[in-house]
DNA sequence: ATGGCCTCGGTTCGAGGA
């Protein structure tokens, strides 16, 4: 079973991308964020033409979340029960007897700011939203957008990041509360290459130069944890014009 | 270097992203 996430940047403008990757790429759940789409304009019909059922909870310009799947979908849910949010950045299914939470976690803006509080509070209603859902559903993946880079390692240039939004203690705290949870960031069970990342800058030609971020993640419960065999990022979509700033990060779990 | 780019809504600029 191959679990992907994917930030496409308004699904919209990349809905010939995201068409082409699963033509190339026949996995079983593809999450997706920002899709940037109220749900009345989103593209049902050819997604389901593409062999893929889907879940989707979208607003006007910003957020909107949606799950692609192979396979039926079961118990779908929207947004944080527990938590008001006008934002939809939260779509959940059950798929195969895996809980699949899909998350657009909000970006923060900078250390301090309105929208970084906002951000902390969402971690918290998060986490305490997903000790629950962990505790009925063994199987759960959390897939998404972070908007987190959970270590040094995860930074193009540590240095020149330290402190600031998307790195900044707090939201690493708040990532690693989540693993308390028995999540395990399924890119690490594995020996990876260096300076391997999920998001590039559109600007100072910062994929070219790899000048980016690993702030997309998979985290997996111990059951699917101990039975995933791979986690890569496949930087190919980033290489096509005007594409996302995200690329897929794909999890294969036997 | 108070930046560079992309998307949206709605007009030709501002907000937000990361």
């Amino acid at each position: 079973m191959k679990l992907v996430t994917w930030n496409v940047n308004s699904l919209k403008v990349r809905l010939p991308h995201v068409l082409q990757w699963l033509s190339a790429n026949p996995v079983d759940v593809l999450c997706l964020q920002e899709t940037k789409l109220t749900d009345d304009k989103f593209p049902v019909a050819e997604i389901e033409a593409a062999g893929y059922r889907v879940c989707f909870t979208g607003q006007k310009t910003y957020n909107g979340v949606a799950i692609l799947s192979r396979h039926e979908m079961n118990e779908v849910v929207k947004n944080i029960p527990s938590f008001e949010d006008e934002q939809q950045r939260v779509i959940a299914a059950t798929i195969n007897g895996v809980r699949v939470v899909c998350v657009y976690i909000p970006n923060g803006q900078a250390v301090g700011s309105d929208k970084y509080e906002y951000k902390l509070r969402w971690l918290d209603g998060l986490h305490d939203w997903l000790a629950g859902q962990c505790r009925i559903y063994p199987k759960l993946a959390l897939l998404g957008d972070y908007n987190i880079a959970p270590d040094d390692r995860d930074v193009h240039d540590p240095v020149a990041w330290q402190g600031s939004v998307l790195v900044s203690d707090a939201e690493r705290a708040a990532f690693r509360r989540l693993t308390a949870l028995g999540l395990k960031d399924a890119f690490r069970l594995f020996d990876q290459p260096e300076k391997i990342f999920s998001w590039w800058d559109y600007r100072q030609m910062a994929f070219r130069r790899n000048m980016g971020l690993r702030i997309d993640h998979i985290l997996l419960s111990e059951p699917l944890a101990v039975s995933c065999t791979g986690c890569m990022i496949d930087k190919a979509p980033r290489k096509l014009e005007q594409p996302s700033d995200h690329t897929p990060v794909v999890a294969t779990i036997f």
